[in-house]
DNA sequence: GGCAGATGATTAACATGTTAAGTGAAATCG
DNA sequence: CGATTTCACTTAACATGTTAATCATCTGCC
């Protein structure tokens, strides 16, 4: 974000052929890194879901109810990490192509409990192994030592920025 | 994926109470942990973006184009890691606030050339001071040391699976 | 020159991300 | 109790992700 004059100059004219820094910076920052290095796992997945007629999303939330017997959809939300709206939509899809069931709990009739059905559970059988080989793969090459410590640099890094987030609260933003 | 009997059996009753395995294995798959790190870091920077009528992506895209006086729309995608489709829309956008300019280029009238605008320059710089005391803040939480290292291995992670679709290629997949 | 195939960009269609608003039920408090 | 607030979930509205199709231009080849 330095410079700026030698720019806005130039802006009009002979542009075409100028193309100058290679804008190092930018591609290097920590979203994009985070953004890339997630692309290039779930481009490995993702052809395999497409053909089980998956979403990367609705496969996240199958994966989760397979460990569970029911449960909330507030709850689904948090370890599935989708927010409520959609949650909601994906919810009603996969409930309409009966992948999962849902009923509404007795002691508190504005929850509603979700567990997977028979059907949900065939499908989840027949995706999992092909994910399985490639999560396999992908821990090979990278190295299943260096993996665990990517993720527990991430687990860490997470920690700190919720940490700073509570730390910018914590001062006087009533407003609103 | 391992265990599944022992799950659909009690599928059907008694459920809200059961809740029983913390699904580890699955919130601490590597995409969920990219994702999750990534969103604790995009949380950061989205209310200051925000209060600029901004985008994430219309971030990026501005932002990069700070880095060069004009850049061809296909490049763009590449260094601001858009789809096509989602950069058409987004600069539509942009060009309609007049905060980039686009033109053909001469030579191969297939080709848009992009550039920010004066006007794109100047909320660039508005938002800049916040983002980058953000940055400082989070590389200060997490250590610069430990940063440079995480991101190294994200980049090493990336190159790996690039290399790996490439094997899965050069076999005999040639059917549509 | 003209045509088949490749290429750059956009549009289309559907799914999800994101924030705000709405709805109904439960908890709280006077 | 009854009004108010809170809570769980859904809908709404708009922006982006994702794949396929479209459109115009360009290139290579005859």
């Amino acid at each position: 974000m330095a410079r700026k004059k030698s720019q806005t100059e130039s802006n009009t004219a002979a542009a075409e052929t100028t193309r100058r820094a290679p804008m190092r910076d930018f591609s290097r920052s920590l979203p994009m890194s985070l953004l890339r290095a997630r692309e290039a796992v779930m481009r490995q997945f993702r052809p395999s879901l497409r053909n089980h007629g998956l979403t990367e999303q609705q496969w996240r939330i199958l994966r989760a109810l397979t460990t569970v017997d029911a449960i909330e959809v507030t709850e689904l939300a948090r370890v599935a990490f989708l927010l409520g709206p959609s949650l909601s939509r994906i919810l009603r899809d996969l409930e309409a192509r009966q992948l999962i069931e849902r009923r509404t709990a007795k002691a508190d009739l504005r929850r509603a409990v979700v567990s997977i059905s028979a059907k949900g559970l065939k499908l989840i059988e027949a995706v999992a192994p092909t994910s399985e080989a490639i999560y396999a793969e992908i821990t090979s090459r990278y190295g299943a030592r260096k993996l665990a410590e990517l993720q527990d640099m991430l687990g860490v890094l997470e920690r700190s920025l919720v940490a700073m987030e509570v730390a910018g609260e914590e001062s006087g933003e009533i407003e609103e």
